[in-house]
DNA sequence: CTTATAATTAACTATGTGGTTAAATAACCA
DNA sequence: TGGTTATTTAACCACATAGTTAATTATAAG
């Protein structure tokens, strides 16, 4: 898993990192800071590899002042995910486009009822 | 890793599974057909193994005709990462507004060079 | 110099992932 | 029925991931 857009998904993979990320959109933030709110599930050090994988994606960035470490977010690489799934869009909005036709045609046969459908 | 955004992310943290995703967006395809870029790479219960990870993320939806198993993409779950990638675009795009000042600053400071800078 | 705080490293464990080969299943074809 | 094609399942392996506790490093503050 060595190209950057798998180490990118990768990292964003976990619903603690994405936490992690989403209070460091907030600011600048140290290690301890961002532990917080884990610290009744998991140990520092756990929290540690957390940080690691995201600084590995490029997510964060790691800097020292006296005995913290404080981290801020790095969203260049969600640029180059964000790119990659824009291709996909008109996928999706052609999802909606099928719900939408097929709304419609369910308020179609609400008028034409008692009529018996052919199976497929 | 049960919630829905994990389970997606992680499906598109592998390129081979991003690249079965490619070819499904040109259309419906058989898992041999999937399978044939890759042959060469890995065998086939391999690929399996990868439609799996896909299916289970909702990013695909197996049929049956015959013996055969046309796939289809299904974009659905991109657009919830999508969504979910949307709120750190600010970031991204403030990092090139950064790269922008840091450039101009770079360029002042050549005309102001022999002035120490105080540590902060 | 000692102690306290912040964070990391080491060593270990359980589980997940991505691959393999060999065998099994499913559906068609003759 | 038997053979061919398409795909999956089983059993296994190596390595990665996510967590643990205990020890270590780094910096600051008495």
């Amino acid at each position: 898993m060595e190209d950057h857009l798998s180490l990118t998904f990768q990292a964003l993979a976990d619903p603690t990192r994405r936490a992690m990320l989403a209070r460091l959109s907030k600011g600048e933030a140290s290690v301890t800071d961002l532990a917080k709110p884990f610290l009744k599930n998991m140990s520092l050090p756990a929290v540690t590899k957390h940080l690691k994988v995201l600084e590995k994606a490029g997510l964060i960035t790691k800097t020292r002042e006296a005995q913290w470490r404080p981290c801020r977010i790095n969203a260049a690489p969600l640029k180059d995910a964000s790119d990659w799934m824009e291709v996909y869009r008109e996928f999706w909005e052609e999802s909606f486009d099928r719900l939408d036709e097929y709304l419609k045609k369910l308020k179609a046969e609400k008028k034409t009822k008692g009529k018996k459908d052919g199976k497929k």
